[in-house]
DNA sequence: CTGAAAGCGCTTACAG
DNA sequence: CTGAAAGCGCTTACAG
């Protein structure tokens, strides 16, 4: 391409200046005359001179580059957090790099490499040996998630997510409407000493089973699912058996909609048939017909609680953990079965 | 956090040789007794040492950072051929940032500071003048889309989509149903002087219509939708009209989606009142019951493509524009309307 | 008011 | 076989 790039010093020469006049100029931190401040300006402007963001991390150790890992980009709730949160990082003068979750300590070590700043990390499936490499380097790192493992460093702060009173709010609603068979998805691709924050709605939903005296069935959760295909498959299968369940809870919705097409490819109704409750509240729930019931995630509230933390803990400030609340959004894909 | 990370220095210090030793054994580009390799080693072990990329960045001006730009990271479609580039650049060493378009001369500005390797753009909102500011700069650049567009750069290479095609396609599947009152949803956010391969799906669909005399109704086409809700009010609007389209064509699933979920509320059939057809075959489409009719835009294929032309030009290669073909995937969305 | 100089953490050509 | 040194493009403390 066209052969190098613009430095500061090709700037100062063109202004007849000396390059640190141009820095001051650039960074706007001192006087410098008028004369020459114009003579950099236009030698910026005829150059299309762009300071290089790399030689300034390395002189002030700082990358304003913020990383946020989690397990599916392609999952709608994420994106949204990430979109929330740049808006924040923008006017900060941060960026942000949206990846996924790799269990490979090799990636991991690739990531720490490039001098984030920071990192925001939500996942179900990395150990908690790899999640501490980061503040263990001294990177400032938030978790989404819930302070319930002991693997976790100190140095972590975490936005705890209530998963667990909304999945209560969940299964009461249905044990309230009369359903007493119910299912559970856990998509996630959880292997043992997981963050596996999920299992807040396992433990929610195995409660409420103690609660109302209800008997827990395990052919009614299917975990460890493996994609889109393996969640339809496995509930394909479960709606075929003849002690059917009436009600599903799937921990994301997306995987509730796949959920209702296996359903419905079995020519059976939702609601009518069987009543189904998300998690997240994404497009899909809010288009589903009927509109998905479903448990919200508070994404403005999750993506500027962790984006402020993240930043005060950059700039050195001591930081508390923070708690999100979640609430059912009650749309019309569960019925009462007392009716 | 913990104070200062671990450098090359620290290193060569506690492993008794220079830090030259140290670069030589990391990069395993020299001999080095194997006695001082084993000190070196152990002492990466022991403090945890993890190569600086920014140095190195600065040093090799080569950052091994790729910036994947597209104007809606949330949209499942282009997550998807986030995570298929990035196992390619994975294995070569690069890593990708996901990056959503904003049509700010400021955020571009800081793209380009941060000296990445190569970009690789899909955007229907982005002005030529802000594209072409990456390959001015002497950045490697692919852009998703067709050459259809006089004001892009020559540096720039393209990977050439053939919506033009899919949109016959489909558009030709839909007449000889016998549909002859077709509408059209374009929900990028445009405006003038846009890169707009958008207008390919415009083009395919007027030319249809000349070809086979049939009358383009202005009414029938939603442009310039801004966001999911716009386009739900928009086709409910356009569903409720008495002269109303039998047919209905959707610049991308989930907006098909959405197009479908105003058609049921107005207790509408799909595909028996109303056939819609999407674009992209994402997760939504292949689960819709029915099944959604679909081009589908091969992303393994364009991801592929994109990543090896772009290396190949970060490594100096002469590359040249790629033409990807488009398929209609039939599902069930769609009817005769001769039967 | 302004410039020369040190130094961030690396790589590698150069000189022993 | 191996080390000292230059240099990548910046910022800013220091010295005039």
């Amino acid at each position: 391409m066209s052969g190098k790039r613009v430095t500061r010093k090709d700037v100062a020469d063109r202004a007849g200046v000396t390059p640190t006049i141009v820095s001051y100029v650039t960074n706007n931190n001192r006087y410098v005359s008028k004369d020459k401040r114009e003579r950099v300006l236009q030698a910026i402007k005829e150059l299309g001179y762009h300071p290089n963001t790399v030689a300034l991390g390395l002189k002030c150790k700082k990358s304003y580059h913020i990383a946020f890992i989690c397990d599916d980009i392609s999952n709608e709730h994420f994106a949204k957090i990430v979109m929330d949160m740049e808006d924040i990082a923008n006017e900060r003068g941060y960026i942000i790099s949206f990846c996924n979750t790799r269990r490979d300590e090799q990636y991991i070590n690739k990531l720490i490499s490039r001098q984030f700043d920071g990192a925001i990390i939500s996942t179900d499936i990395l150990e908690g040996e790899l999640i501490n490499k980061f503040p263990d380097i001294g990177i400032p790192t938030i978790l989404f998630g819930n302070r319930i493992h002991e693997n976790i460093s100190k140095d972590i702060t975490f936005v705890n997510i209530d998963i667990y009173g909304g999945t209560l709010k969940a299964m009461e609603h249905l044990v309230k409407e009369g359903h007493t068979k119910i299912a559970f998805v856990d998509s996630s691709l959880k292997e043992q000493d997981t963050i596996d924050y999920n299992d807040l709605r396992v433990k929610g939903y195995a409660e409420i089973h103690e609660k109302y005296n209800m008997v827990l069935n395990k052919d009614y959760i299917i975990q460890g699912a493996n994609g889109y295909k393996d969640v339809f498959e496995k509930s394909y299968k479960l709606f075929q058996s003849k002690d059917r369940p009436t009600a599903i809870l799937v921990n994301d919705d997306m995987h509730a909609y796949i959920v209702m097409s296996a359903v419905k490819s079995l020519n059976l109704q939702v609601p009518e048939d069987v009543s189904i409750i998300g998690y997240n509240d994404t497009t899909i729930a809010k288009y589903m017909v009927p509109r998905l019931t479903t448990v919200e995630i508070p994404r403005k509230k999750i993506s500027r609680a962790a984006l402020e933390l993240l930043i005060d803990k950059i700039e050195g400030k001591v930081v508390k953990d923070i708690d999100i609340d979640t609430d059912l959004i009650i749309g019309n894909t569960t019925k009462s079965m007392t009716q």
